[in-house]
DNA sequence: TGTGGCTAATTGTCTAGACAATTAGCCAAA
DNA sequence: TTTGGCTAATTGTCTAGACAATTAGCCACA
């Protein structure tokens, strides 16, 4: 016979242990999906239970989506894999899903997504925490297993409190792009110090010495690479020169990064190649230099990061840092979906390649600006 | 004392008779939300039934949501009005999130989702009818509220099944931005016609005579735009010249409209303005005349049709339609919201307005360019 | 071959009870 | 005031049965 199913002394009630014996069974695939189970009366006979008891735990697996009962045929095993897969979202807080690499994370998301029956919330934060704090209240409401969810432009602090609000519910998140110090979730991020680094060097290397870097301190993204940049700079035995270094603690806001553009860009003489700390800010360099009659890269050389997807079709090819931001969206996915499936451990850091893409908004220095370009001069002209 | 609740004769099982008198109850509001209704005993007292049958009543109401009950405390009502008005997904199908317009029209309608805490699942299709099709069965699945579609690129008779799809399971639909003849559903979309014909109108005014007209014949939108563009010509006294319509019947796709571009911009000497059917089709344009070394507008004018954000920051900035997506997101949104809301009747129509956006792509034609050219065709031809 | 009715298996509905577990609220003791 | 225990109310668990409804599959009959 059978071994002993129901401890009939456990303060655990008997229809749970039946309960929980079938479930058992189902997963360990002694009823596997179509199979029928026991009936009502042999399930008696096995438990020793009444059955209305027997009919307790049948009904309730039948309720949550295991079984399927039809008079006269029997109970069946339902195939719930499929089933409970279905039912999961994921809500992804995006600063806005119109700029920026939004687009491309949410679509690497939600086509990891797709391919297991997940679907994908949409959140616009607009970088501000409180409307990120809006979001997370109403994505706990819709009831979401997981979220994927970048930084807002707000203090550490604020970001992780939203963090809690979910961990505090088992709701597994995962930060994408920017990280959070002290936070102590999954997280997915690029190189950023390396693409910097290698950016830079790849300046210096064509004569640049003079490179002003552009960026936001706010987010951790942008923080590494400036660390990059003074890296590289320092290791090439080139002091790092403070006032180069363009460092604005608002998030991007296209009026006044223009500004800052235009008084960069005031000072040409003194500088031969920027850095912008994102695509979106060599944009900017392009238009603000055109208004100014200076010519990229013939006046100065330019280099961005990011690789935004309309960078191809720009007329003005900008030499960029490729960021994975599809592959970004689908490794969150991926994270997330682990932890919905209930992997445990401490948290994952995934930091994904970047690549330097050359086009042609930095031309090697010519002019009297650099010893090393003195001298390819000399040489060209010998 | 109360009237019969239980039809013992009824073939209608007495639980579910007693199911239903508590339902009725809840919503004529004797028992208002948490309000206790009676206990188990009572209800025996009360309706002649076992107690074993009362509580199959009251457990099945718990577990339809209706209930909360609490041991010792009793047995309460819960707000489901609340509970079912926050449920609220409404799912969004669009090409591709990370290209055209379609960042803009999601965001639009996730603001407006936003505002009345309903959520937006996002779904590409990229333009493919298997995609929508299987997003379709997804969402259903995932029991959304309601949907709003921008129609694929495949046939009408299949974007057709898809709205079917829902509208035989009473989730409304919206068409938003294209529409599928025959559909009986609301849609949102902008005055195409309109636009293409004062974009035309334009051209004309400035001396523009044989203007090519390059877009694909598979949506709508794009068809209305040849239509409103032929409209012009005609009232202007011109004859629309078939020779000058590049009208593909395959969608967007970045090589092929290219080979399009090369194969237009091969024969620029019979021709002074070009308008592409779309801003991605305009800068595909630019693109292509840098290679062939022709400089727009010297060479040839160039309109395009939607004012995608990036037109702003474009070094060489396109004289396009600005079409109002955001606005068209909104408001399907809100038309979506009204059908969720069991607003009845017929489709609503909704035709945003959009308008023309001149910057500087455009150059008048000087009298002899347009009649060197004539004369040039007329000798190819002859 | 098809048809209609019978039978037995199975789940669905229901009764009449018993005891268990939890806990709000009261009351007495510290 | 706080603490701890008691009590009664209420839902939770369980038994042992009965009859109802449905229907797959068989069998007999046309």
């Amino acid at each position: 016979m059978t071994a002993m199913i129901i401890d009939r002394s456990s303060p655990i009630p008997q229809y749970f242990q039946l309960q929980t014996w079938l479930i058992e069974q189902m997963e360990q695939g002694v009823f596997r999906p179509s199979d029928r189970i026991p009936t009502e009366e042999e399930l008696v006979r096995i438990t020793g239970l009444a059955r209305a008891t027997v009919r307790q735990a049948v009904q309730n697996l039948t309720n949550m989506g295991y079984l399927s009962r039809q008079r006269r045929r029997g109970t069946f095993v339902l195939n719930r894999m499929s089933d409970s897969g279905r039912r999961t979202i994921v809500g992804i807080l995006v600063p806005d899903i119109r700029s920026g690499y939004a687009p491309e994370l949410a679509r690497g998301a939600e086509d990891e997504a797709a391919r297991n029956r997940h679907s994908l919330i949409l959140c616009s934060t607009d970088d501000l925490f409180v409307k990120a704090d809006l979001q997370s209240d109403r994505l706990i409401e819709e009831g979401v297993n997981g979220v994927i969810f970048v930084p807002t432009a707000a203090s550490d602090d604020k970001n992780l409190r939203i963090v809690e609000k979910f961990t505090r519910r088992n709701i597994p998140v995962v930060l994408a792009d920017r990280t959070v110090p002290g936070v102590t979730v999954d997280f997915v991020t690029t190189d950023n110090f390396q693409g910097a680094y290698a950016l830079t060097e790849y300046l210096v290397r064509r004569g640049h010495r003079r490179i002003v870097i552009a960026l936001s301190t706010l987010f951790s993204t942008e923080r590494e690479r400036l660390e990059g940049y003074k890296k590289a700079l320092t290791d090439m035995r080139l002091r790092s020169d403070p006032s180069l270094v363009f460092a604005s603690s608002v998030p991007y806001h296209e009026k006044r990064y223009m500004e800052y553009a235009r008084d960069i860009l005031g000072h040409i003489d003194s500088i031969t190649a920027i850095f912008a700390g994102h695509d979106r800010i060599a944009y900017l360099f392009y238009a603000v230099a055109q208004d100014m009659g200076i010519s990229i890269p013939r006046d100065v050389s330019l280099v961005g990061y990011d690789d935004l997807p309309f960078t191809h079709s720009h007329p003005a090819s900008l030499t960029t840092v490729h960021q994975p931001i599809y592959e970004m969206g689908l490794e969150s996915m991926k994270r997330i979906m682990c932890r919905i499936r209930g992997e445990g451990g401490g948290p994952h850091k995934v930091v994904l390649k970047s690549h330097l893409v050359e086009r042609s908004s930095v031309l090697p220095v010519r002019d009297t600006k650099g010893k090393v370009s003195r001298l390819s001069l000399q040489k060209e002209q010998s």
